[in-house]
DNA sequence: CATGAATGAGCCTTCATTCAT
DNA sequence: GATGAATGAAGGCTCATTCAT
């Protein structure tokens, strides 16, 4: 692994545990095992280094979505959707939480995880035929994130059966 | 207001704005009108000053549940609990701010959420009669929280239909 | 005891054990059971109680010396000086270590401890009859000051037989 | 100088003028020519600067009396380290006042300056042949360590003919 | 590319001191 | 006399950042 990327392997840990404001250089050139100077010839400053975490994660959750937003099928896409909290491991966990702990500072996150999904959620629905999928949609997709959420927070908590219980109740 | 009163609101106010690590106890000062040494004699430290904040706030959620927690029908306890989101409003948007904030690094503040909330829901699921009470209470409960989150993070979201909607498919 | 007193007293303690600087004002307060501010009504400021408790010790190092400076035959005199480390105990120990502490920044302390016996203890040795009476008596003095010295830094310093022995080489 | 140097000669001068606790850091950082901050990334703290003084101090005492103590003849010995207050001098002056005013509050330092001649100076009063040889080490020991202190005390001490005197008094 | 010494602003906290009660 | 809330300066220390090597 070059330096360049342990550095951001390091600080997207230490952004997620701790906070970007609670993270100092120190401690990610600590941990990355690079010298704290280094970290600014690969990156402009702390902040700089943060956006392209932000954009490294805009770029694995597009990646993360691709294979769902595939499917044509709308019950198949949908059930797929309620799926990908389950694909979260130990590799992406950090991602995810990296995600939600920033979402309050950093506006755009809120609509990275939810905008690229929306459309298609919309669209399922309406060719399924309910009453209001606007409001079907979005009711998804809060169920979507607070699951996430929840398994983030919640250590034992068990989605599983929440998640199929949840399909249920959409007819999924 | 006392000025001890006025060191609690202005850290509530920038704690939840920019997270306990990004706000300074001179910004805290400033922001509450009395000199930066005070904030040392009304609370032992930095941290001290959150726990009390956690502790009100505690307080805060408990009282907020106390009225709904008193209604004695199951769907009227669960349509109300579901009412709880539409009560935030400017007076305790910022409080909500906060616990959603710092519920990444209190890890008791996602059960101090929850919980109080908790045995109620089953209990009403449970003598409603439905399929899987526990299942029905946790996505329940994962759209209560997460309907919250998502006033909080976006400003444009009408949650009004989308509250409604859900009662429907709970059957409220 | 007053108030005042306790301040006193408990300065002494602290300055004795921590030094001037080493001390706050805070500190001085707890031990002695009052509020900070009586400090400053009854002195004017910490520098003040510093001056307050030297003048007390001069006044205290006069009256220890003041029954040994009133024996008239020379070397009864100076066997009493020699003497004196022994009447140190838990009393006046603390005025001593005080003394000792503070003589490095107070330089009339170390005039203070030796200047009232100086003219007597030369006066003596001149009368017994000595080769060079300033020299007998200016090494007579550090003994006397080095043994109070040692025995406040040294708990295991058994300073009876050295007194004892430097007696002989001084033929009292 | 490096300025690592710069820092511990700086704290050396001022710690043994003002004592530890009246000495800032930011007094380090001016009187040195370095900017505070590289005082703590040279050392760990402010009591970590402190022990790398009393650490030096250590050393330097151990090779000042290294040369006396490999003189054979006890005499000759003795007589020696009578002469070393004299070679108190302005360089190693700021040593002697440092380490007086810290043994109040660091009490290896007391023995720093006498363990190291004991052994050799009760040696050398056996070999001599006298009634009590412990007794004779430990006055000759006050006396030793009385005249240092007078000296830095008293600027106008002249401590030749005292030692002189107290030499005969040793039969040296 | 990489280091680590160096900086100065800013951090949290404690200081001596004042003042209304 | 006595308290304790209140202050602003200063304390020790860490921060993000720069730069010579």
């Amino acid at each position: 692994m070059t330096k360049k990327n342990a550095i951001l392997e390091a600080a997207l840990h230490l952004f997620s545990e701790m906070g970007y404001t609670g993270t100092s250089t120190r401690m990610i050139a600590i941990k990355s095992g690079v010298s704290e100077g280094l970290i600014f010839r690969h990156f402009k400053n702390k902040e700089g280094l943060l956006n392209v975490l932000l954009a490294d994660a805009e770029k694995e959750i597009t990646s993360l979505y691709e294979p769902i937003l595939a499917l044509e099928h709308p019950k198949v896409f949908l059930k797929q959707v309620l799926s990908l909290p389950f694909q979260i491991n130990g590799n992406n966990k950090i991602l995810w939480r990296f995600l939600y702990t920033h979402q309050w500072f950093e506006p755009q996150i809120h609509e990275l995880i939810l905008q690229p999904l929306y459309t298609r959620v919309f669209d399922s629905f309406n060719t399924i035929g309910v009453s209001d999928p606007q409001s079907e949609s979005e009711s998804f997709l809060i169920f979507y994130k607070g699951i996430i959420s929840n398994m983030l927070l919640n250590k034992n908590f068990n989605a599983f059966p929440v998640a199929e219980y949840i399909l249920e109740k959409f007819s999924l």
